[in-house]
DNA sequence: AATTCAGTCAACCGCAAACCG
DNA sequence: CCGGTTTGCGGTTGACTGAAT
């Protein structure tokens, strides 16, 4: 019997904690009901009992089955502790790779976040991330609720030494490709706003666009972007609806957005009279829509997965691991060229690009470096 | 050697959803 | 549909461990 085998061992583990008192202090509440550490000998009831007929009914189970518990115990201990199948032992890197991008998407839903580690338990993944994961990722200038960087003043000085240290924090691998991701959806991010500005430039025309020189792309009048360049530079943005993987969700769906339109291809809509665009967030782990669905995510988390299909991005990035920006990086771009967009509305020449009239913050700084965000410019 | 303290994790508690008669 | 029961889930607790002092 697979499940005895394990058991023995775990009596053996078991024997041990008793000896040495492990775990809370056994206590009785009021119907006499024994509480605390489970003993060998109980585990062995409950695993020999639950063998020969299945759990049935938990409140039931610990009368037929000799043991002197209520029944809520009873399927905690097998759930948790000597079901058969339970994994123990270290999470790999793998592992913990997904509970960062599940718990990016679903947040404390461990139920449903263990439903994708096969034999981890829900208990085992709340306290690994309580005690290592959440850590990891404070220490790093995250908030570990929105896997975002922190804004609070506090977090400020963390965030700061952990960019600083990020060569030495090499180990913390799978945290660095999280990292990774999140400094991609910066760059996303970026994209957005420069497309917002964009077709805001093309709706109306743009205070800096006054007085400025024909060659300087920020500055330049909105008729001199071409529909094709703002098409280009959606397309790098948006997957295509029907992908191969027909369950993954794209970004943003453009057949049903009311920012499906392009100035000049269909109705005007500019992506400015939309509500906040989310940043895209990117998984790893495939996502279907039958997991957002059951994991039911709450309104501010809007869930996003990242296609392959992008065709001017490519995904992830491999630039370097930079945590992205605070979700609202303000001013648009002042972006300089030293020559014209080619009939293709690509740029051919050095770019350089800077916050309007700000110094730029350490995120902006980095976007600036980054030679994805150029790409767009 | 003794003490302190942060980290770990099994187990409990209470609430809410699901189930059932 | 309703009310009682059962089950599932997430937050919290507290004893043990081991490193630091």
């Amino acid at each position: 019997m697979v499940g005895y085998e394990g058991g023995s061992q775990i009596f053996e583990e078991n024997k041990t904690k008793i000896k040495k008192n492990m775990g809370r202090s056994p206590c009785c509440d009021e119907s006499g009901l024994k509480k605390g550490p489970w003993t060998p000998e109980e585990d062995q009831k409950l695993i020999k009992y639950i063998h020969k007929h299945g759990h049935g009914s938990w409140r039931a189970l610990p009368k037929l089955a000799g043991l002197n518990r209520c029944g809520k115990s009873c399927r905690l201990r097998w759930t948790n502790y000597l079901r058969p199948d339970i994994k123990r032992g270290k999470f790999s890197q793998e592992e913990e790779q997904t509970i960062l991008n599940l718990h990016s998407v679903l947040g404390n839903k461990w139920s449903a976040i263990a439903s994708h580690l096969p034999g981890r338990t829900d208990n085992e993944i709340k306290n690994f991330w309580n005690t290592h994961l959440k850590k990891k990722l404070i220490q790093m200038g995250f908030d570990p609720m929105t896997h975002r960087p922190r804004t609070d003043i506090f977090s400020t000085l963390p965030q700061l030494i952990a960019l600083a240290n990020l060569k030495e924090m090499i180990d913390y691998h799978s945290l660095e490709e999280h990292a990774v991701r999140l400094q991609a959806e910066a760059v996303q991010m970026a994209k957005f706003q420069y497309l917002q500005y964009l077709l805001q430039t093309q709706t109306q025309p743009s205070a800096a666009s006054v007085g400025a020189s024909s060659n300087n792309i920020a500055n330049t009048p909105t008729s001199c972007f071409s529909d094709l360049e703002t098409f280009n530079l959606l397309n790098s943005l948006v997957p295509i609806k029907d992908s191969p993987d027909s369950n993954s969700i794209t970004q943003l769906d453009l057949s049903s957005s009311s920012a499906a339109s392009l100035p000049g291809l269909t109705n005007s809509i500019p992506f400015s009279h939309l509500p906040d665009l989310q940043i895209p967030c990117s998984y790893q782990t495939p996502l279907n829509k039958d997991t957002i669905n059951q994991a039911n995510p709450p309104p501010e988390f809007t869930v996003f997965s990242q296609g392959n299909n992008s065709p001017n991005s490519p995904w992830p990035p491999s630039s370097s691991s930079t945590p992205c920006p605070p979700s609202k990086v303000a001013p648009p771009f002042v972006t300089q060229t030293t020559s014209s967009l080619n009939t293709l509305g690509d740029a051919s020449s050095t770019t350089t690009s800077s916050y309007g009239g700000e110094a730029p913050t350490v995120w902006q700084e980095l976007l600036l470096e980054d030679p994805l965000f150029h790409e767009i410019a």
